[in-house]
DNA sequence: TTTGCTCCGATTGTCGACAATCCTAGGTAA
DNA sequence: TTACCTAGGATTGTCGACAATCGGAGCAAA
């Protein structure tokens, strides 16, 4: 190798990690040409696995790809978000009901404790919004793997994961309303403990739809200043 | 270009549609390795579209990759199908919900003739099954459609779809349950003709529910065989 | 000015060859 | 016999170059 293989694997999977995190990050803005080549010379390593990394991508639905015309960073417009958090709500939903009778008590307890730490990082540092975000996919995550459906895992791991750190980045900036969501995750967990698989389900739901509505309002007024 | 092309755009989303249709009739057995070059020949390209190919499968999942270790067709066991109908029932759900509202008068009509044709071809052939399960998902796909929901399409369209028609594929020969399932798509029609989405979603579940304890039984039955 | 055509640069799609890696068969020693 | 080590072949991963295609600049005619 050239340099480095900072991650492990192939170099398409080190270029499709790379770019996801540009796309995430913003780095790439969205709607973006891809350039081939000039990806290729900036990651180091031929045309062959970027384009490989591309239709992994592509897969993801982190870029748009048309056929000779080129490579583009899919556009989260109102549509497409109010489309996901529609498909999250039904899919969580379900990891919850599931995670109920399926996570060990150890599992739970593991959950719990990840609010803590939640808590603590809320109170220290206000500012750093984006670690909260972090935290709060951990917790999704957490409880899709709990559900001990590898579909339902890989779907909103793989996939929606992405898109939704995506559009975390893209409101960040703005003060979320991470006391309410912290106070709804700790019911979710409660409700885990419980085993009461529909009452988890039924929260993590509200607790979807109270994440969109507050993102869309955060949009109307994104809207309304440009 | 060599002989044909008879589907459009580049030669890897050529070999993708071939590879896939070669997975989903069983021509290419579960668990099989794909050999790289070997496939090249076979589809008179370079080997370069060929892995293009094989990402966007993996990206399906209906294949399988390992680093330096190559590409294998996935393996339909008991619990990967049992979490696809999981997934299915939330997402199908989900689109029956929302389909009673936003389908438009013609397009439940449409609906209710294929219904129709169904039907007929169940009285005239019964032997032919297979045409009875393509007729099936046109149906379910037609319901994501009607939902609207771009992402929700997406999932059960490109995602599960090819994974569902390899499972009938595989359970095919055995006779199926074709007039209970026809029954329950016209109730189903029936719950969206009144733009009852609650009860629309509740009879698509079961729905899928009864498919998923047939096939489980089926699945039982062959490993008896074995 | 505007419309349409032509040519050219840029970018994507594809191929063949080379390097790196893995699996296996065969042999050797305990 | 069994375990381990070692080539050898086969397969995957990667690169550079060539062909095909697209978008736009520039020019000409209405």
């Amino acid at each position: 190798m050239l340099v480095k293989v900072p991650e492990q694997g192939t170099l398409a999977d080190v270029a499709a990690h790379r770019l996801a995190h540009s796309i995430v990050t913003g780095e790439l803005a969205q709607g973006q040409k891809l350039n081939e080549a000039e990806l290729a010379e900036r990651f180091g390593m031929g045309r062959g696995p970027l384009r490989e990394a591309l239709r992994h991508l592509e897969g993801m639905r982190l870029v748009t790809r048309i056929p000779n015309a080129g490579t583009r960073v899919v556009v989260l417009d109102r549509k497409t978000l109010s489309d996901i958090y529609g498909v999250r709500e039904a899919l969580e939903g379900m990891a919850c009901r599931l995670a109920a009778t399926q996570m060990s008590d150890e599992e739970i307890a593991k959950l719990s404790k990840l609010l803590d730490n939640h808590e603590e990082q809320i109170k220290k540092v206000g500012g750093k919004v984006y670690s909260q975000s972090e935290g709060d996919l951990d917790f999704h995550f957490q409880i899709a793997r709990g559900s001990r459906n590898e579909m339902l895992m890989h779907m909103l791991g793989s996939e929606q994961y992405q898109l939704l750190r995506m559009c975390r980045y893209r409101t960040s900036r703005k003060a979320t309303r991470t006391k309410p969501a912290l106070q709804q995750h700790r019911q979710i967990v409660a409700a885990l403990e419980q085993r009461d698989g529909e009452l988890a389900e039924l929260l993590m739901r509200r607790h979807i739809q109270g994440a969109w509505k507050s993102i869309s309002e955060m949009i109307d007024k994104e809207e309304e200043e440009a």
